[in-house]
Order: C-alpha cells, then structure tokens, then sequence
RNA sequence: UGGGGCGUCGCCAAGUUGGUAAGGCACGGGACUUUGACUCCCGCAUGCGUUGGUUCGAGUCCAGCCGCCCCAGCCA
C-alpha cells in the first residue's frame, strides 16, 4: 500500500521541516508516546501512537515509550503492563527505549531546588480553597499568595521537610513563581509538588511528594532528548508554562523539546473517554475492556482487526489541528482492505437451511476443490466435501422473491461455489408453516471445472456438508451506540441511554466446512459474502469455536432492500 | 465578559512566496465476476463559516461579523 505524500499530517511535517532547515536540535527528531497508566488504551490513544511514531520513522528519528505515572494514587502496574502489551502489538517499536517519569524523581527533585534558589519557585501554605480564590478567574487577574515572597532559605528548608513527609496531605505545595495576574491561568503561580502520603506502584513508599504534570513533563521529554512533544490540543493553553520550564530550568542535557498540539478524534457511534469507557465495564454493560465491540485496543484486536489496518486507519485519517469524528465505516474500510488481502475463503453457513439434492447418490461424497483466496492464489486450493444433504444460508432462498432478488427460490437455479449448480424442486414445511427443509436436485454435468458449469446462473452461495459439517458459536456485532455521537446527549440523558440494545447477536448452531476443525484462536478467515471472522480464544461450553464476525461484506443486495 | 484554538463536499483531508479547489471514506451509475465481495471505469464543492475590502486575479492578504471547542485540579 502505497501512502500518498499528503498523508499523516503534513502541519507537523512543516513544522519539523522548518526545524530541520534551522538545523533546530542537531536535526534530529525524536517523539514519544506518554500514557498514564490509569486505564487500557482506545483507538484515539492508538492514532496518537501512531503518529508520533511514524513522525519519528518518517525522519529516521527515535520513538519512547514513557509512563507519566505522577499521581500514584490513580495508577497502576496492570495497566503499565497492558498499555506495554499493546503499543507493541500495534508494531509502533520503542526499541528499548520504555521509561517511567518515575525514574526521574530524583532529578525532578533537584530542578525544584534549582528554581527556589533562583527564586522562581515558593512553598504556598493556602489551603486548596484559598489558593482557588487567589487564582482569581477567567476575567479576573489573581492575586499574590501572601506566603509568595519567603526567602530562598526558609523555601528550601519547608520543601526538605515537605520531603521527609513532616506534613501532612494537602498542606503544603510548591509553586512556581510566574504571574499571578496572567491571563493565561496556567501562568498563575501553577503547582509543581504536592504532598501525597500514597504508595507509588514503581518506587513505593520512597517519595511522599509527587510533582505535577505540567512540571514533570516538559523536563522529562527534555532528560529523553524528545525534540518534538505532540499532544492533544486540550495542552495548548500549556505550551507557555512547557516552554517556561524548559528554559528556566538547566536540566544538564543538550536539546530543547517543544510541544506542538494536534486536535482530538472521536470515532462515530462510540465513546472514547476513559471514564466512560470504564463505566461501561464496571456497569456490566459489556463483557470487559477487551469485549469485542470496545473501542480499546484490546477490544479491536480480540474483535479482529489487526494492527496494519488501524495503522492505515491513522495514517489516512490524518491530524489537523481541530476536533474531528471519524466515521466508523472508516475503520470497517480499513480493516476490510487488509482482511480481503489476507483472510482465507472458507465455507460457513450461519443461519443453516437443511437442502436435499434428491437426484444424488445417497452415500457418495465427493471433495470439491476450492480456492483459499482469489485474492491471493499463491495460496492454493483444498477439497471440501459435497454429499446428497447440505446445508445453505436461510437468507439465499425466499420462496416469494421480490425483483432482482437473485439466489435460490421455488424453480429456480442456483450455483453452489465449487461444486455444482442446483434447482429447487420443492418445499417442506413444519405444522406452522416454516420451511425447514429444500428438495432440490443437482445438474451432473454442471460440476466447477467441467464444461457444464460454463454458463450463466445469475447467483453463487456458499454452503457445507451435512455429514462433515462442525458446530461453532458465532458472535455477530453492530455498534456499540445507535447514536452517532453519544457524547452528545440529550438534556437529561446519559449516554448509555444510547447503547444499541443490538450489538451483540449469539448465533449458536453455525455450520463450518470440516478443514475448520484446525483453527486456532486468532485466525482469521473470509466466510464468504457473510463477511470476515476471526476465532476468540475463548471456547464455547461444549468445546465449540467462538467466532467472532469482525466485520460484514459491502453489501448491494441488503442496501438495496433497505432502501425499499 | 479574559486568554487560547478552530471553521474547505455527508465524514476525514490537501491547498504556505495570492493564479483560477488533490486524494480517501461514503454515495450514485456502469463493466467484470463460480463471493450481489474484490477489481476497474464514470459521476460527485463556479465553491472554501459570513460580509465587505485590497488585487488583473483570494480558500490563500486585510477588516468586521457569526459559529464551535478548550482553560479557573494540590488530575493528566
């Protein structure tokens, strides 16, 4: 696949060329990608990755993996280790550059010292409420702490103690001296330590002083040599405060990082907020982070996608700098695009229709041969087995067919894939009047390969054998929301309101083509026109297969009755 | 009402010394087809939030409006 020059933001890549030309860093380019570790990562986290490290691949740069785990009491080592799992999956390769704002305690420490000697940095004793009215408010300048001017002795001395744990939570904070009159509201006097008596889930109980992200961050991108730190655009308003500590700290490293802010994307009929997200588990209103319909990277992987489509996925959608929601048929495209290329054709029959072929040897078995993806012919053919019963979709016969419906009905032809063309001869019906059951018979001379089967049959189904056929358990699944932005809620309604009580379809008795009985959890497969499936590595009660449908076909036929 | 940011086709998104609106998704039409899939053709903004201005010429420059988003955590 070839990717269009356009692609993947070109404002960053003019950004970076600019850089480059000024000869900015020794020209180098470096990114990184800096989770917290307080929940698992969903598809807008996996566009972020993406785009930092392809920045990155684009320059011949460098990509980290850092952990901004200041706040121990949100955060913790299982997620470290799932967001670990899954930025490798998703192939953006951090090499054995993985590290943890953690690691950088010591030194956050010593640049705070560094700021209260040049007095550019005062512990404030006013309470959160207090320090809220100080700030003033978006029309209004703040005003001066009256603990703002203590002298560098009494500051070093209060944030040593502040260390050694004498005070207790929320007494005490240090700041940074900027303005408190700013217009910018980060500019006024922003916390940079606060006392926290928690357990850190990476240095335990060594620090009871945390430093914030505002400060933590720009220092820790400039200990990594990070030369370009793209965020959301939420930090836009931060950009001063990131420049501010870069410069008026000497953090003994060369290189200067800056931020560059990128806008959000939502994805349509889905949330992507943690909290939400959350919510959904916790409330049981799905299986888990990794249920198949979850917009996590766990979630879309368990579901099937793989990592190259919602790598194409990142890399076409593209960044600017304002909020924007991706349409969910976007992601199908994607993972569609890659599946067609790669996914093996194999029969398998959801909704089964038992068929009779009246004029065949009853007994006789024939194995056809069927070729594993047209696609892709290098992958050759195998022999699936045809006898007198077999089994069709419910839906490629309608025994009153509208116009241009074109599949099997009463008198009509129809051609099995690689084996023969049959008529329907009749219907059998149980006492209430479903059909259970086709007489049909079979053209002998119509057998794929043989001059018989040249002519015009106006459709194709798919089908398997009744002897030979294995049971699985397929998921089928729509979105998870049937509104298209459920962020948006109506007044008085929450979100939830809008989950789509039909996302998750249990089909129980499916019917697999035999050389099925080797799949393996994560295989994914093509059941021809009922779209791509890809096996969970979860079994059912009775030992079956769990499929999961990752995605369905383009589908002109359903379109065009929905359009009626 | 302070500050910051954003507005190009239904959804993304190119457009950068002003030169006469790329591409993808979706959609419509057609060809091909032993998957109504795939693939391949064709179509799809006299228009760039809006109103004026500058200019031979403006999405691109200027001015004014309109709309949307973010910021007042000892969260990130």
């Amino acid at each position: 696949m070839s990717v269009n020059e356009n692609e993947l933001s070109n404002f960053i890549r003019r950004i970076i060329d600019e850089d480059l030309e000024k000869g900015w860093n020794d020209g180098r380019v470096h990114t990184r990608f800096p989770p917290e570790p307080n929940g698992y990562l969903h598809i807008g986290h996996a566009m972020a990755i993406m785009l930092n490290y392809r920045m990155s691949q684009m320059y011949g740069g460098k990509f980290n993996l850092r952990f901004d785990d200041t706040n121990p009491v949100k955060e913790e080592q299982e997620f470290v280790d799932a967001i670990i799992d899954d930025v490798k999956w998703l192939g953006a390769d951090f090499e054995d550059r993985l590290f943890f704002c953690s690691d950088y305690f010591d030194e956050l420490y010593e640049f705070a010292v560094q700021l209260i000697k040049k007095s550019l940095a005062y512990v404030d004793d006013l309470t959160p409420e207090q320090m809220r009215e100080y700030r003033g408010t978006l029309t209004e300048p703040g005003k001066n702490s009256p603990y703002r001017d203590r002298s560098v002795e009494e500051n070093l001395d209060l944030f040593e103690r502040m260390k050694k744990g004498e005070f207790p939570d929320g007494s005490k904070v240090l700041r940074a001296k900027i303005d408190m009159s700013s217009p910018n509201i980060n500019m006024r006097d922003p916390a940079l330590y606060r006392i926290r008596h928690a357990h850190h889930h990476r240095t335990g109980d060594k620090w009871c002083i945390y430093p914030m992200y505002d400060y933590s961050h720009p220092l820790s991108d400039a200990l990594e040599g990070i030369t370009h730190s793209l965020c959301d655009i939420n930090y836009a308003d931060h950009n001063d405060l990131y420049a501010w500590f870069v410069k008026n700290v000497d953090y003994g490293v060369p290189g200067c990082p800056k931020q560059i802010e990128f806008g959000r994307w939502s994805v349509s009929n889905t949330v992507l907020s943690k909290r939400k997200l959350r919510r959904m588990v916790e409330e049981g209103l799905v299986s888990g982070w990794d249920d198949p319909r979850m917009p996590t990277v766990r979630g879309l992987r368990r579901r099937g996608y793989t990592a190259k489509a919602i790598a194409a996925f990142a890399e076409r959608a593209g960044v600017s700098r304002h909020a924007t929601t991706l349409e969910y048929g976007f992601l199908e495209h994607c993972i569609r695009e890659d599946l067609n290329a790669t996914a093996p054709r194999v029969m398998a029959v959801l909704r089964p229709l038992k068929v009779v072929l009246e004029n065949y040897p009853e007994g006789q078995v024939e194995w056809m041969e069927v070729e594993n993806n047209p696609e892709a012919p290098e992958t050759g053919t195998r022999k699936v087995p045809f006898s007198r019963v077999i089994y069709i979709e419910q839906e490629d016969f309608m025994e009153d067919p509208p116009k241009k419906f074109y599949r099997l009905a009463p008198g009509r032809e129809m051609r099995l894939k690689g084996a023969y063309i049959i008529k329907c001869e009749g219907v059998v019906k149980d006492e209430n009047g479903n059909i259970v059951e086709l007489r049909c018979t079979y053209d002998p001379t119509s057998k794929s390969g043989e001059e018989g089967a040249n002519r015009k049959v106006k459709a194709t189904a798919h089908w398997v054998s009744g002897d030979h056929a294995i049971k699985a358990t397929v998921n089928l699944y729509d979105t998870l929301f049937t509104q298209e932005n459920p962020e948006d809620s109506e007044e008085g309604k929450d979100f939830t309101d809008y989950i789509n009580p039909n996302s998750l379809e249990v089909l129980n008795d499916c019917l697999l083509e035999p050389s099925l009985a080797d799949a393996k959890p994560g295989d994914s497969f093509q059941f021809l026109r009922q779209g791509y499936f890809h096996v969970d590595e979860k079994e059912s009660k009775e030992g079956q297969l769990v499929i999961n449908r990752v995605v369905g076909l383009r589908d002109t036929w359903a379109k065009a009755q929905k359009n009626n």
